[in-house]
DNA sequence: CACGCGTGGCC
DNA sequence: TGGCCAAGCGT
């Protein structure tokens, strides 16, 4: 396995070499976003560490999840929850509602439990010690280093999307992803630099999402372009190697819409685990793989009542399958006894609903009997 | 450790 | 248009 790279580790020369031109490119090139602090640039200057609040709080969001996604949703968390204290005492339907849209629901759980973690264990002040920060809810290597890095000023290494892309290109890593994780992660180590580490994390971060991306490699504009060994064969877009992926199937479901004779609408939280976990939503029937027929549809409402058919059907994509969805309306013939809530119509917005849940809204708005 | 977990944008 | 990608984590 000790096969690294196609080349192996710079020079202590070189690395400097590497770590200042990136730095200063950063410094050039800097954009800012909500959350961060400018560089002081100059000499040795240090950028002043960051409120560990709100980079936790970013890089939370961050996790898997553009930055123009993020800005309104990181926003308006630290409008209304302007410090970890606030944010760990917001009922956690607060904070999921906040969240709605925004995705991997387990996320929100776990910067709720986070916050009251750093609250009840250290009197609401982050903890500076990587070990300490790896022990949090929701926190794992990429976002521990990035919080020692940017908000402590400490030397670590989050290796993102974007810095295994930099790094693969820069070294010529053979080995294919996932496998290479390891290798890769090794090698960025020996760049990181010790001075101002958090704006070297994030210059890192910043050279891969505008410059060394994914489909573009944009090689004149990169402040490594003289040491990128990807670059000097002419392919940088061959690395990171990948495995093929497995194609995307299709999972089948029906949506159960039911209606009580005053309009009101039921819904019910969701399991904690599993897809869109401790989010709102109404019933639906086991997933298949098949398409789900009128009998078994029947079968699955869950409770009896007078089921129409919409037409049509709700397509949504997940990271691991396609959902086609069935939607029925359905008026019960006997009164509630599962646990739910029925929800007026002016008031689903109090809820929160993942985007699912709202196409669904939205096709029986379209498709829907009134 | 491979897999489950959202959503939107891009070509 | 379908596949790929985006500042990963938990199990």
């Amino acid at each position: 396995m000790e096969k690294a790279s196609e080349t192996p580790p710079f020079s202590r020369d070189a690395r400097a070499r590497l770590q200042g031109s990136l730095l200063a490119w950063y410094d050039r090139t800097y954009r800012e976003l909500p959350w961060r602090t400018p560089p002081r640039g100059g000499e040795n200057g240090d950028t002043p560490g960051a409120d560990p609040y709100r980079v936790w709080l970013s890089e939370i969001m961050l996790q898997q999840t553009t930055v123009a996604t993020v800005i309104p949703y990181y926003r308006a968390f630290l409008s209304r929850w302007p410090d970890v204290a606030a944010l760990a005492r917001a009922p956690l339907d607060d904070v999921l509602h906040a969240w709605q849209g925004l995705g991997y629901y387990a996320r929100a759980r776990n910067l709720h439990r986070c916050a009251r973690q750093i609250v009840s264990q250290w009197g609401g002040r982050f903890p500076s010690r990587e070990a300490d920060l790896r022990a949090l809810s929701g926190v794992g290597p990429y976002t521990a280093a990035a919080i020692m890095a940017i908000a402590f000023g400490q030397k670590a290494t989050p290796v993102d999307g974007n810095v295994v892309r930099v790094t693969a290109r820069l070294f010529c890593v053979s080995t294919a992803l996932p496998h290479a994780r390891a290798e890769i992660e090794a090698l960025a180590g020996t760049l990181t630099a010790d001075r101002r580490p958090g704006d070297f994390a994030q210059a890192m971060m910043d050279l891969g999402a505008t410059v060394c991306t994914a489909k573009k490699a944009l090689c004149v504009h990169c402040p490594w372009k003289g040491d990128c060994r990807a670059h000097a064969r002419g392919t940088p877009l061959d690395y990171p190697r990948k495995t093929a992926k497995k194609k995307k199937p299709t999972r089948h479901g029906v949506a159960y819409w039911l209606r009580r004779p005053d309009g009101d609408v039921f819904f019910q939280r969701r399991e904690e685990k599993g897809l869109l976990g401790g989010m709102m939503g109404i019933p639906m029937s086991p997933l298949e793989e098949q398409k789900i027929g009128p009998n078994a549809a029947a079968r699955f409402a869950p409770v009896a009542g007078d089921i129409t058919f919409l037409s049509g059907v709700v397509i949504h994509v997940f990271t691991h399958f396609r959902l086609e969805l069935m939607v029925c309306v359905l008026v019960p013939r006997v009164g509630d006894d599962i646990p739910g809530m029925w929800v007026r119509e002016s008031h689903f917005s109090d809820i929160a609903l993942p985007t699912l849940m709202k196409k669904i809204i939205s096709h029986v708005r379209v498709n829907g009997l009134q």
